[in-house]
DNA sequence: ATTGTGGCCTGCCCGC
DNA sequence: TGCGGGCAGGCCACAA
């Protein structure tokens, strides 16, 4: 499933739709439209407009959008509050759920998703924008889990997964009384790790997924730290949040794959965990 | 405030 | 061979 490593492949790909004009608006489904964007909302305010920048926080792609948007089209059109948006720039902000794959130009920078299909369906494409002169980045998603929104609060975000200090990482868990997993996972908290990435992490670690947050001493907060910056570092090079040591293993009647254990599969912070018994303390 | 739970979405896989 | 149930997890609403 799309974790950080995979959108920030994601925005490498968007980037290069920096400098394009956007010509026209697909959003065929506007179930996948969030936060109450209508639309006819949506559309005008992005068409005429021009990517700017292609940024990432966490899991959510943002494309900076700078230029007039397109006038209201019809004479008389409802535009008492849309004076804001003339000249102002706008963010785009699309997340892609478990299942949502990122394609530009026609070109998908992922083909294998864990979870996901590699067929490409046009009944599955939820949003794209068509740009002047040729060109597209669209979003097809078959599971509908994620979705578009314009101007999202970044500020609901924790530190970025990836460069993310020490300092950052204790200041996470400190004092809480929730899973380990459950904290790693909370976007606000920490921005980017999703369920392999943070079974991986852990295992690395060698910490138990279901223990206190806060109960962690410092060398094994320093030996989180150290888990998050290598598991990010070898699953990037590797191409993606599938790749991990512990993922061969993960599935019922795995065994540790550093010291045979058979891995115990439970619930952890509302998501299925797999562990090894013996090293994750 | 913090933590936990259930539901949403739907393709795919397994067992009968 | 077809069918139905369970499963996957990111995110959100809501409960305790």
């Amino acid at each position: 499933m799309p974790e950080i490593i995979e959108v920030e492949l994601y925005r490498i790909a968007a980037s290069a739709t920096i400098g394009r004009r956007i010509l026209a608006v697909d959003a065929p489904d506007a179930w996948y439209l969030k936060r109450g964007v209508s639309m006819n909302a949506l559309v005008s305010a992005l068409r005429g407009r021009v990517v700017d920048a292609a940024r990432r926080h966490g899991k959510l792609l943002l494309l900076d959008l700078v230029g007039a948007a397109s006038a209201p089209g019809a004479p008389g059109a409802s535009v008492t509050a849309g004076a804001v948006d003339d000249g102002d720039a706008v963010t785009l902000g699309l997340r892609f759920g478990m299942t949502g794959r990122l394609i530009v130009d026609g070109i998908a920078p992922i083909t294998e998703l864990a979870y996901g299909s590699s067929r490409a369906e046009r009944s599955w494409e939820r949003f794209a924008l068509r740009f002047d002169g040729g060109g597209s980045l669209m979003i097809s998603d078959p599971r509908r889990l994620g979705g578009v929104e314009l101007d999202p609060d970044e500020g609901d975000l924790g530190p970025d997964a990836y460069g993310l200090t020490a300092p950052q990482l204790a200041h996470a868990l400190a004092g809480s009384h929730a899973p380990l997993k459950a904290r790693l996972m909370d976007q606000t908290r920490i921005a980017g790790l999703g369920n392999l990435l943070t079974d991986e992490i852990l295992w690395r670690a060698g910490l138990d997924p279901a223990r206190p947050a806060g109960s962690l001493e410092g060398r094994e907060r320093a030996r989180l730290a150290r888990a998050v910056t290598s598991a990010l570092a070898d699953l990037s090079a590797r191409g993606g949040s599938h790749t991990g040591d512990l993922q061969s293993a993960r599935q019922r009647g795995g065994r540790c794959p550093r010291d045979g254990t058979p891995l115990q599969r439970r619930t952890v912070a509302g998501r299925t965990t797999y562990s090894c018994p013996r090293h994750q303390r």
